[in-house]
DNA sequence: CAGCGACTTTAACGGTGTTACAGGACTTTC
DNA sequence: GAAAGTCCTGTAACACCGTTAAAGTCGCTG
């Protein structure tokens, strides 16, 4: 078997399957995970259904991947944002990278929630992104900036706040919410957990 | 046409209706949203399929039901918190009150806000808990103790905590939650968003 | 050219939510 | 007591869904 001949077949394949997946996404963004059907993606990409199942594993194993590379992009965000020495400052910067992109993809974001209900299926971006946004509550509890014994539910505490505002925010759109709900959040989150610079000094 | 007549027959009614909407919330519990089938609840309860759409209009509705009957249980939990003189104590009662309902319904909150992606569809008494909870955010704004300007986005702040909380726990059972991490929440948004005592004073 | 392998399609299977239609049980009316 | 009417329920069907077996097409290798 020639290397040309793989390369070529390889490449027609990639096509495909980008064609397929990009498909996925945009009638998932205009119909929703209700609206969406394999037999409407068939309709609409050209594809027949064995062919997408040549590809994919499942429907579910389709949203899988459209989430995949998805997250990837948010991973990407997040590796994008300059690391200064403040962990503070670090902290809100990840924060707010994290929020927002959850903010501008939230029919992305509720899949990735929701989704989490059939069995395995992880998503191996969005746990990198999740890991990456751990990174400043590390470096407090080293300086010493957080109490020792609540370095994990600090983490948590990030994590499930981010979540709360993002979840809410797509899951209730009728709703006027506060322009500076995540700032004061965050601003709240480093008032109240971080012990204060007075006591810090006399350590 | 009697008063009798009609006893009986509403009464009969309600009674194959509370049959319907039980084996409902039974089968929902134990084989989940994506198990659940309006012919798998068909061969559970006996009753025929027309039968259940004569009584309820929807697959949906039929949830929505069971959810109304739910979500009053947590209405009556949050009226039954004994309200203090203090705002600070009403809010971490409230809270608490909340959380716990969520954290031990987990199938109901995760249907009450999924759910929210079928049009319409508002579940009563779900606002009502909601609007119970924002009565100590109001006492506090009474009293100046915290900045009427952020009044707002303290109220949806506390929501949004509370919300990412019970939606994480009921989406990621696996990850080892930290135990404190409702109390210090709470906690740290008390110390965040409250106007010092000493600056209080000072007014 | 024969054969092989990846790719695609036609056609079907079993399951889903939902409903037209008809029959049955009961109440009301004459 | 018969007739009319009103709920309530079941049989059988419709349209749609995810999925797959079987067969066909095409380009490459030997």
């Amino acid at each position: 078997m020639s290397n040309a001949a793989e390369r070529r077949r390889n490449q027609s394949r990639a096509e495909t399957r980008r064609a397929i997946l990009d498909a996925t996404e945009a009638l998932l963004l205009d119909a929703g995970l209700r609206g969406f059907s394999v037999r409407s993606l068939v309709e609409r990409c050209g594809y027949s259904a064995p062919t997408i199942y040549h590809h994919f594993k499942d429907k579910d194993g389709l949203i899988d991947a459209v989430l995949e590379q998805r997250m990837t992009l948010l991973a990407d965000d997040l590796l994008r944002v300059p690391l200064v020495e403040d962990p503070v400052e670090n902290l809100r910067a990840l924060t707010r990278a994290f929020a927002l992109f959850g903010l501008r993809n939230p029919t992305h974001y509720q899949l990735l929630m929701q989704g989490r209900e059939r069995q395995g299926s992880v998503i191996e971006s969005a746990e990198e992104a999740r890991r990456l946004m751990e990174r400043p509550a590390a470096q407090l509890a080293e300086r010493g900036w957080i109490e020792l014994g609540d370095v994990d539910a600090f983490r948590q505490a990030i994590w499930t706040m981010v979540h709360g505002i993002v979840s809410m925010h797509s899951l209730r759109p009728d709703v006027d919410w506060s322009p500076d709900l995540l700032d004061q959040s965050i601003e709240g989150m480093i008032r109240g957990w971080l012990i204060s610079s007075d006591k810090r000094e006399a350590i």
